[in-house]
DNA sequence: TTTTTATCAAGAATTATTCTAAATAATAAT
DNA sequence: ATTATTATTTAGAATAATTCTTGATAAAAA
């Protein structure tokens, strides 16, 4: 289903004395179930219909902290809302301008994006991050 | 200086009869004299120097119209307040972890943001972006 | 147990940005 | 020129995503 190499959650070690705790488990495994990138108002929402008590506050803290330990990735594009995907193979996003949609899209081999760009000197990079913007199958389709 | 190739505000076409006035101007002029990617709330501090009695609403108003007309960048990294870059030139941006800076990188030629990515059938790209994550030389050069 | 530490939930607070409405200014039409 | 139309500016209110605060709960350590 998802390209997760964890295989359930109580393989990831939160770190620092973080728990694994019923609600970070339900929201990591709606990112599991999920493909297309949610926002946290979303998981919420998903979230609420196996723990109903559950509140937006601890799905953000919930999230920061799968965030953190690594266990999923938070996708900000433009101004929009963070979206969450549980997809930790490298990978790029297409972002529909038409729907806000966001699809997870491959990256040629040998196409490092490492490559692509003329770092400053002194500096250090750490991550790589591609994006595409453009209108996703289903709204290039429709005729507007 | 910078990369722009309107030589000044004069030559830019609102469009959709938009009127050239002296707040859009001195946004614009703002922009070409900084290298450094400016918050609205920062050109609205350096356009006070020149006026004033401007205000931050006409200072947001100002950047979309500029950033409609082609004549400016909104750069959107993270969850941070958008920065606006007055650098046309295709380039990539450092955003540095530590003290949130950003710095025009150059991409590398032949190396097509375009053909690093396999966009999905249908879709229509429009546009590609590449950002790296880091620290930047000021930085990457302290200790801690 | 008792103590410590982490977590949760509800709602308040924050903050970047957008919206509203009234005043002003520029352009077009008469 | 005068009037009518349209765009712009401004101040402040509104919005919305996210973070913070606080007290209650629960788990872990002592």
């Amino acid at each position: 289903m998802s390209k997760n190499p964890l295989k359930n959650i109580e393989s990831i070690n939160l770190g620092g004395g973080h728990r694994m705790t019923p609600q970070r488990r339900l929201v990591f495994d709606v990112l599991m179930k999920s493909q297309d990138h949610p926002t946290a108002a979303e998981v919420f929402m998903r979230v609420k219909n196996s723990m109903d008590s559950i509140s937006l506050a601890t799905v953000y803290n919930c999230l920061d902290t799968l965030v953190s330990a690594g266990a999923i990735k938070q996708v900000n594009l433009d101004r929009e809302p963070s979206r969450y995907c549980g997809n930790l193979e490298p990978h790029a996003h297409f972002h529909c301008e038409s729907c806000s949609s966001v699809l997870d899209i491959e990256l040629n081999e040998g196409a490092e994006a490492s490559k692509s760009v003329i770092i400053p000197k002194g500096a250090k990079a750490e991550k790589f991050e591609v994006a595409v913007r453009g209108k996703c199958p289903k709204c290039a389709r429709r005729k507007n």
